[in-house]
DNA sequence: AGTGGCTCCTGAGCGC
DNA sequence: TGCGCTCAGGAGCCAC
């Protein structure tokens, strides 16, 4: 599932390929991937000023205040494609720019594609409500520490909770988890200072991991440009249950927490 | 205010 | 081989 890396992975590639396109038109072949459709008028033979992204969300600005927004859940993908391309595998929804197209692809149909005003797009997509953004410039160790110490419970349902901390899923926070050798059962309030620095570390260093890495490919995420993803070889337990642990060599854990799949491994995480 | 459960969806994987 | 069942899950929503 695309979780900040694929998301950023996937910004990047559409900034050269989109930005300065003017939009033509849209195709819709699945209604309930597309808010207010009819607000599309808004932006015909108007061009794209930026693209950007704030914790899963994509947002692409157009020069008249307009924002499309764009959030892929679980299966969604965004395919960059010549004109008139044969409909692809599961498109829910074509965006039709002069240079390229934008096909948005989505099994599951989780996915949603917004368009509003630039007053209040935040508030009309939920992003409104997203918590610290990790690579801002003013986020840092001590941000962290404020936020999350002011909670309770157990680690792995904080970390997905997207109004604390913006971008992380299920695979991110296994992972960061992994890292700082701490298990995702673990409460909060029961942490060391040393071991919420862990975390602190961990996370941020899974993240960048996953960046440089251009993005996570099991099951589902490929880039715009088509190419999958390399961070999938650089997991040590996420969809890993009963194998070896990488480090000590443990069958690791599957479990259930907070409502996901959890992969950890009993040697290493205490 | 916070939490638990339901909902949206479809393909994969399993047992028989 | 194929049927039918269960599971996977991000996040909005609702009842409590």
């Amino acid at each position: 599932m695309p979780e900040l890396p694929e998301v950023e992975t996937i910004v990047r590639e559409l900034i050269p390929e989109l930005v300065g396109a003017r939009f033509l038109g849209m195709k819709i072949f699945w209604n309930k991937s597309v808010n207010s459709v009819k607000n599309f008028d808004k932006i015909k033979n108007k061009k794209i000023i930026s693209i950007s992204r704030r914790g899963k969300f994509i947002n692409i600005f157009f020069d008249n205040e307009i924002v499309v927004t764009i959030h892929l859940r679980m299966t969604g993908r965004l395919i960059l494609i010549n004109k008139n391309s044969p409909e692809l595998e599961y498109e829910r929804v074509r965006l039709d720019f002069d240079r390229r197209s934008l096909g948005f692809c989505d099994v599951r149909k989780f996915g949603r594609i917004w368009i509003n005003s630039k007053k209040d797009f935040e508030k009309n997509t939920g992003m409104a409500k997203l918590g610290a953004e990790p690579f801002s410039r003013d986020f840092n160790f001590h941000k962290f520490s404020e936020i999350f110490t002011k909670k309770k419970g157990n680690i792995k349902k904080l970390l997905l909770d997207q109004t604390l901390l913006a971008g992380i899923g299920n695979i991110y926070a296994d992972e960061g988890l992994f890292m700082a050798k701490i298990r995702p059962s673990r409460k909060i309030e029961n942490l060391k200072t040393r071991e919420l620095k862990n975390l602190y570390n961990g996370l941020m260093t899974v993240l960048k991991s996953g960046i440089k890495n251009l993005g996570t490919s099991v099951s589902d995420f490929i880039a715009p440009s088509g190419e999958k993803g390399k961070n999938q070889h650089a997991l040590f337990v996420y969809k890993r249950g009963g194998k070896p642990c990488l480090i000590c060599g443990y069958k690791l854990i599957k479990t259930k927490l907070a409502g996901r799949g959890t992969v950890y491994c009993e040697n290493c995480q205490k």
